[in-house]
DNA sequence: GTCTTCTTCAAACGACCGTTTGAAATGAAA
DNA sequence: TTTCATTTCAAACGGTCGTTTGAAGAAGAC
């Protein structure tokens, strides 16, 4: 194996990560993907097998350093107290509306997933969820009445990690009108205390009322 | 102008209706569309000068109808109480996981916008948005603190109203592994109190804290 | 009847999509 | 230097997409 082939792949990773949190998978054709990585139509093909492999091989990477990760670890979140667990969970799902670093260009691309999951990504979730959905579980039943049903649990874990995903997708979408937000530093902080109050409070609530 | 075509037009609103609510404007095609309604190929562009007119069409519509039933109505949600109008506004919005009528299809084709909105959509809102956005920003405000700034009473609003939508979007995919969800009445019952009551605590949680 | 306007229809257009092809280039092993 | 597998490349393939075309059909006015 030669040395430019492992560099045309990590040059397809990059630009696919990148296009795939700006615009999700099905939005990102292969020819703007090559365009970006300054390759060879036929290179993702050769490498990946095709763009769906492409997109399993990124969901890998992505996922692998997510949960290596404050936010995602389930050990980390376990040693906080559940409220701090829950406020570094949200902030860290809000990540992408103030950097355009590596692991919030990961974050934003499963926001695109909450949204309606492609093939691909159900795929990767059946051998997967294990690690990702648990650590969101485990996060909510901390708060749930300890008898609280499994499918309760699912469904509120589920809202959970969809909470913060509409203003990270749009995230664009919400500077223009009739929003005209400014999405600065200041505005993701009042975000996360609302949305972790929004949630701590719900969660509460829900747990009174069916413990 | 003859009887026949407005049968056409009647045929190819109510087929794009279905598929819209089913898969959303982008997931459903023309050919899909006018194969439904049985009608031409054509007709969709002669009768309202392409897709998008379609959707603009039916958009239109669509919001007629729900602001004359309950749930969407301004004027009967004041005339709640603000928990039970919360109730009344969350239980609307996931009828589309019990019933599969023409209000149903109205709300679900809603939900496809409320995960990334479509040009089509956002010209609409441009016009229409007061009527719609401000009935879930008047709903929200209630249970904040009146000096609460308009910026988070509109992000308020906008979370508000993606609460169901995950699940109401993908309705099938939660029928399937790993989440092997029945969607009966109990459930969509529990769902609805589960939502109201996270949304209740966390909407009077975040007054207290910023009030 | 003819004329006119509205409506339908089969076929094609041009653009984009993911993928395949087969030859050319590359670079280490012989 | 020759050999040979690996990697790149331009071009094309087959498919779907929304839209356009121009002729044919339908129905009322004259």
């Amino acid at each position: 194996m030669t040395r430019p082939a492992e560099y045309t792949r990590q040059s397809i990773i990059k630009a696919a990560v990148t296009l795939f949190a700006e615009k999700g998978f099905e939005g990102s054709s292969v020819r703007d993907i090559v365009t970006k990585a300054r390759v060879n139509q036929a290179a993702i093909n050769y490498h990946f097998k095709g763009k769906d492999g492409l997109y399993l091989e990124v969901l890998k990477t992505a996922f692998e350093k997510l949960t290596e990760n404050a936010g995602f670890d389930a050990e980390k979140l376990k040693s906080l107290s559940r409220e701090e667990a829950l406020r570094s969970f949200v902030y860290q799902q809000l990540r992408p509306l103030l950097f355009r670093d590596e692991m919030s260009r990961y974050i934003r691309m499963f926001a695109w997933e909450s949204a309606h999951p492609s093939k691909v990504f159900r795929k990767f979730m059946a051998t997967n969820s294990v690690s990702y959905l648990t650590a969101a579980v485990d996060l909510v039943r901390r708060f749930l009445p300890p008898n609280a049903q499994q499918r309760t649990a699912l469904c509120a874990a589920i809202w959970l990690m969809g909470q913060c995903s509409i203003f990270v997708r749009n995230r664009e979408l919400f500077a223009q009108e009739p929003f005209s937000i400014t999405i600065d530093e200041p505005f993701v902080d009042e975000l996360t205390e609302l949305i972790t109050r929004l949630a701590i409070g719900g969660l509460l609530q829900a747990s009174e009322s069916r413990g």
